[in-house]
DNA sequence: GACAAAGACTAATACTATTAGCCTTAATAA
DNA sequence: TTATTAAGGCTAATAGTATTAGTCTTTGTC
């Protein structure tokens, strides 16, 4: 074995951190986890990230462009109805939610502006999705039932892995059935 | 001057931290800071807190209370009318947030269940709330009606603090709106 | 075959939570 | 009044963390 034998890579630390945080939880992700998962020492890591707050950055970035990877996979297997497709969009977000909390908390739990996702990739998957909300609600009242469904959905995601809806029941069933009621509202 | 005038005592630490991680924000928030805000040593915090964790969840168990403060404030100004109690209950969640919101992200993003409020404390305020609930949805809905209502304001919040509402307009007056809409769903 | 850059390393710094052990104050017991 | 004791300060020390500086090896290029 030669002495520097192991090579890393920008894609490599962001997807390892992404693993360990929602393995361990983020509170327990350092830099020298992510390094010696990867057979190197800390500092190593700085050859490929400016700051653990960039690489926080990134894997929030990441996550977010693999949840819009599974509402486009959902959109593909939904029909023309707008209201079947948003079911199947918020669908996939709840399922997406759950198996990858501990990020998916992460992305939406950002306080500082510093850790958030790039707004224009946020505005335009708004943007997007409004143009199904139109189908429903109208062009007029659009921006606020978009707002709404969003709202809806990630609520109900957080308060459940907030541990807030104690008295369980078929929580995935129980939150399809709270967004048809409130398309409905809207129809 | 005596050597050690200054006495501190728990609520007095924990109202520190709650202030400091509202003006700085949590990640700033160290047993340092918090000591020297005090005007003592951060070793000697542990004479009145187990750890740097049990003084969070005091401060998220704080924050909960204040919150229901702020809701049976809420009740008392309302008349018998349920939609118009359960309005003014998400209108005071609303303003607690604004007012508090880094305490308030802290209170629901608690991932581990160490850090979260007492259960029991949580599920009474829920059943209050329920019964409010019943008098729209009627007994059998009452549980998914009252987990959406949650749902919707939380998540309304949340997406606001986070900086997803790019497009603006009165968010104030649009949350309003959207949780009528959605009551409305309901009756 | 020389060389320059990439990417590993070790060593060092500053900050953090936490523990151990000491000192002063103040209330209580004698 | 004096002795004792517990509370609540303190300093010193430890372990873990992010980060920077400076060094060494490998490897692709002139």
């Amino acid at each position: 074995m030669s002495p520097y034998p192991v090579q890393t890579n920008r894609e490599t630390i962001i997807e390892t951190a992404r693993m360990l945080i929602e393995r361990d939880g983020i509170e327990y992700l350092s830099l020298g986890n992510v390094a010696s998962e990867l057979g190197i020492k800390a500092p190593s890591l700085y050859r490929h990230i400016k700051s653990k707050s960039a690489l926080l950055q990134a894997v929030i970035e990441h996550t977010y462009l693999s949840l819009f990877s599974a509402f486009d996979e959902a959109l593909e297997n939904a029909g023309a109805d707008p209201a079947e497709q948003l079911l199947k969009l918020v669908h996939a977000q709840y399922s997406f939610a759950h198996a990858n909390p501990n990020t998916y908390m992460l992305a939406y739990a950002a306080q500082n502006p510093e850790l958030r996702a790039d707004p224009q990739m946020l505005l335009e998957r708004a943007i997007t999705i409004q143009k199904i909300v139109v189908q429903i609600s109208g062009e007029e009242k659009s921006l606020p039932a978009l707002r709404g469904l969003l709202a809806i959905a990630h609520g109900y995601i957080m308060l459940e892995l907030n541990g807030q809806f104690q008295r369980g029941g078929d929580l995935s069933l129980t939150f399809e059935e709270i967004v048809k009621a409130y398309l409905q509202g809207w129809q």
